[in-house]
DNA sequence: AATACATATGAATAGTTGTTCATATGTTAA
DNA sequence: TTAACATATGAACAACTATTCATATGTATT
C-alpha cells in the first residue's frame, strides 16, 4: 500500500461535503434512532406505535423523527389523525446491514 | 407496504446491539473523522502528516485516532519513530461511498 | 362547538463530545 | 545520556445532543 508522510495535498473531498456527510451519518449514530430505523424496514408505522415499541415518549420520538425527516432518512404519509413513517432511501437499509457486518468483524 | 399501528412486538434487534452499532456509526458522524478516513483510503499515513493535511493539532488527531482504533475502523504499524495508520475494514470504505450516494439522493 | 386523540414544537436541562493545553511515553541520532 | 522528534494521554472547558415537560396544532367524532 502507498505510504505518505509529507508533500502534496491528499484531500479529495471538500470540508463542506464532509460536514454534510457527517450530518447524515450522525442520524445512525444514536441507538434509539437505529432501533427506530430498523422497525421501519419494509413497514410503515405511526408515531404512537413507534413510541410504544421503542419505550420512548411520544415527544422524544417526534423530535427524532424531525431530525430523520430533515436528513431525508424517513418520509411520511398522513391518514386521518395518524401519520405513518417509512424509510425514504434504499441506502439507509444498505447502511444498516453493513453496520451489522462490521459488528461481526469486530467480534473476531 | 405493510402498515403497523398496534399489537405484536416488531423489534428485531436487542438494545445492546443497537448501542454497539450506534457506537460504530458515531465514528463517521464527525466531519474531521470523515476527512481523516477518506485520506486513508488506499494509503497509510503517519500521525504528523494527518494533522498537517487536516489542519488539526497533533493532539486532536491522536485523540480521534484512539476512538477510531477502539471501534476498529483503523489499524496501525510502527516504523521507527513514526506510526502509520490505515483502514482496518473494507466496510468502512463501502460505507463512505454509500454516504456519497445518499448525498446525491438529497440533492434531487 | 366541544371533546378526545395524534402529532409537533419550544424551552430547559442533563449528559455527551471534541478540542486545547500541558505533560508523559517512546524512539532515534549525536 | 542528552536532545530532538513522534505520538499518546489526562484534565478542563465549550459546544452540541437527547430527553422531558408544557403546550400548540391539527383531525375526527359526538
Amino acid at each position: 500500500m502507498k505510504r505518505c508522510d509529507e508533500g502534496a495535498n491528499l484531500e479529495i473531498m471538500t470540508h463542506e461535503d464532509a460536514i454534510e456527510l457527517s450530518e447524515f451519518y450522525k442520524m445512525v449514530g444514536d441507538s434509539n434512532r437505529i432501533r427506530l430505523l430498523y422497525l421501519l424496514i419494509d413497514k410503515e408505522i405511526c408515531v404512537h406505535h413507534l413510541a410504544e415499541q421503542l419505550g420512548m415518549s411520544q415527544s422524544a420520538v417526534s423530535h427524532q423523527l424531525r431530525l430523520l425527516r430533515q436528513q431525508r432518512l424517513v418520509k411520511y404519509t398522513k391518514d386521518g389523525k395518524k401519520i405513518y413513517y417509512s424509510l425514504d432511501d434504499e441506502h439507509v437499509k444498505t447502511i444498516l446491514n453493513i453496520g451489522l457486518e462490521h459488528l461481526k468483524h469486530r467480534e473476531e
